[in-house]
DNA sequence: CGGACAAGCTGA
DNA sequence: CAGCTTGTCCGG
């Protein structure tokens, strides 16, 4: 392939070092026989280091005044020019250092040319045929035949349908012979969608591992998140399955989105792209055009849907409609599956108060609400931990000095405890927290009913219900996203249970069980009705009003030097500043104040934000935040 | 990041 | 004033 170029003199490069503490680029030298593409790992001497090093730019001119070393040899392919174009678009779309966009698209261990596989050729792949007459495939052809954009695709359709008819549009016409990258939120939907894939016939290369293929091509790439600045031979699609899933978000600073940087490679390359989701937010629409399926499709797609209205309920069944318990016995006789609950709060106890004087129970020294958390093993913990700071004490109202406090407000392990004496059946206990999960498992492998937060409906594949006990905990999260965010959740859980109407005629009719408060709530009714543009509209009215994304762009600056960075903004007319907030005194930062930067695009915000050069650790920007 | 070098604190 | 810590700068 190289043999052909004219030979270059001794040439300089501008290499980025693999070092956290330095965000520069410095001059170096390649000599004559050394091969290098501008992407690749070399070695450099570095203020007396060797160090790794990316090369980010090729045939560059030597800086006067300086004299260039030599790099001291190759080390590893890594990423090519479209991806660091990528890389140097992500540093100024997150306002970050490109460093940690290079290490995701960089191989795991090193990688030389001579280790590259054959290339082979994609087409005639395909073994089966597609059914031409699919409505997803349709869609999707659609879609790849106008440029791309966005699928609304129900939560139980299929999603292999999506890709197959992407890598059948691929196989033809001027786009043979490029390839296909498919993202996905999760690890096991890498390995779910590649066998299903390869048990069609086709080569699919998974990242980070299949490094070499990918890079070569000639595969169907398959990866999470990171995939996203992986090598894919040469990308003629790019299809993010679930673009709405919060797994695309990294959370650590730069708190970068794939979906936006798939958009942006697809636009740099040439390339198509096609996001999926089944209740796409306003952040994905209001840039991209949305396919929707026939209604009558979408609808039946969504899974069924019951909502207990608790309005007129007691307050002191709790969390349980009385209707809650013979619903659940229900299930278990007439299907096998288990029964999943969702209480989005972990630990046991989450709010209290004195049974006597009526106070709320908080913390002596910051004020933050005192819970009880999940002893360890099984025995209950005999103290209150502060929320905030950690601190705790003894189960004592510092009001009166009463020893009884009633519950407010229960965390899923006390709704486990409570479910399991109102059915009379054991129940498993199912949190993010890893441990927990696998302490629950040994105790109790048998139940078939669990509970826990939304880590189930990770976690599961199938359930007969999925029961939503505090629905309105959802509705109503302090974020802006919070309506969308919800019925992305009931789409999730929509999978467990499958469509509506899907069972056989007299079996049992699996569903979501929702307890609300606010049984006429759009979310509620779109989700019913399986109509997730219902909430588009007035979810669009109320961004405008508060000027908040996509009606906005918006960043929160916090650190120790954002004060200083604030005011440098201050005198930029394209952005707007303000206190956010005060964050109490937590365990490791102590009262850190952050910001909220706003600006009427994303383009003028992260030009302003560029302005963050030469400032160091104590910045950190938040681009996109969810959490407001 | 980590080495180099400068400026500040300590002690007999 | 050596011997050590702490801070700031800079690397091609």
């Amino acid at each position: 392939m190289s043999g052909a170029k004219a030979p270059d003199l001794l040439h300089a490069v501008n290499v980025l070092p693999d070092l956290t503490g330095i965000d520069r680029t410095f001059t170096y030298l390649i000599p004559n026989e050394v091969a290098v593409t501008t992407g690749m790992i070399v070695r450099i001497n570095l203020a007396n280091r060797r160090v790794r090093a990316w090369i980010v730019d090729d045939h560059v001119d030597i800086p006067e005044g300086v004299t260039c070393k030599p790099i001291e040899g190759v080390v590893s392919l890594a990423l090519d020019v479209d991806r660091i174009a990528l890389a140097k678009f992500a540093g100024w779309r997150y306002a970050g250092r490109i460093r940690p966009f290079l290490l995701a698209g960089s191989p795991e261990r090193i990688v030389r040319e001579r280790d590259l596989p054959d290339p082979r050729s994609l087409v005639g792949t395909l073994s089966e045929e597609l059914d031409q007459t699919d409505p997803v495939g349709i869609a999707t052809r659609d879609l790849m035949a106008s440029g791309g954009g966005v699928l609304q695709l129900p939560p139980t359709a299929q999603r292999l349908s999506v890709v197959r008819s992407a890598l059948e549009m691929l196989e033809r016409g001027d786009q043979q012979g490029k390839d296909l990258l498919v993202l996905v939120p999760e690890r096991r939907d890498v390995e779910t969608l590649a066998r299903r894939l390869r048990r069609l016939g086709v080569r699919c290369a998974t990242l980070p591992e299949d490094f070499g293929s990918a890079f070569v091509g000639g595969v169907v790439v398959i990866g999470t998140r990171n995939a996203v600045f992986g090598p894919v031979g040469s990308l003629g699609a790019i299809v993010v399955l679930d673009a709405q899933s919060e797994s695309y978000v990294d959370q650590r600073a730069p708190t970068w989105n794939a979906t936006v940087i798939a958009q942006e490679r697809a636009r740099l390359a040439g390339a198509i792209c096609i996001l999926t989701s089944p209740a796409p937010p306003l952040a994905i629409t209001a840039e991209s055009r949305v396919r929707q399926l026939e209604r009558p499709y979408e609808r039946a797609h969504w899974p069924a849907l019951e909502v207990l209205d608790r309005r007129s309920d007691d307050p002191r069944s709790g969390l349980y409609s009385p209707m809650l318990g013979e619903i659940v016995h229900l299930a278990l006789e007439r299907d096998d599956r288990p029964v999943a609950c969702i209480l989005n709060r972990t630990g046991r106890l989450r709010l209290l108060a004195c049974r006597s004087c009526g106070e709320v129970a908080r913390c002596e020294h910051c004020d933050g609400a005192m819970r009880q958390l999940e002893g360890a093993g099984s025995e209950v913990s005999p103290v209150l931990t502060c929320s905030r700071c950690a601190k705790t004490r003894p189960l004592i109202c510092t009001f009166c000095h009463s020893g009884q406090l009633k519950v407010l407000r229960v965390g899923a392990t006390r709704a486990a405890e409570e479910l399991s004496a109102l059915l009379g059946l054991p129940t498993k206990l199912v949190t993010g927290d890893r441990e927990s999960t696998d302490r629950a498992q040994q105790d109790e492998i048998d139940a078939r009913v669990i509970v826990g937060t939304e880590a189930i409906l990770h976690r599961q594949s199938s359930a007969s219900l999925v029961v939503f006990l505090d629905f309105d905990q959802h509705l109503f999260a302090p974020r802006f996203g919070a309506a969308e965010e919800s019925l992305s959740i009931l789409a999730l859980a929509g999978r467990l249970v499958g469509p509506r109407g899907s069972h056989s005629v007299g079996a049992f009719a699996r569903r979501l069980v929702v307890q609300t408060r606010l049984p006429e709530h759009e979310v509620v009714v779109a989700a019913r009705e399986g109509d997730p543009s219902k909430i588009n509209a007035t979810e669009l009215v109320r961004r405008r009003e508060l000027n908040l994304p996509p009606s906005s762009a918006i960043a929160l600056i916090s650190g120790e030097e954002a004060a200083a960075f604030i005011e440098l903004l201050a005198g930029d007319p394209s952005i707007e500043v303000g206190l956010f907030d005060d964050v109490p005194n937590t365990p490791k930062r102590q009262g850190s104040i952050r910001y909220l930067v706003r600006a009427m695009s994303t383009r003028l915000l992260c030009e302003a934000l560029s302005a963050r050069e030469g400032f160091g650790a104590g910045l950190r920007i938040e681009v996109d935040p969810s959490s407001i």
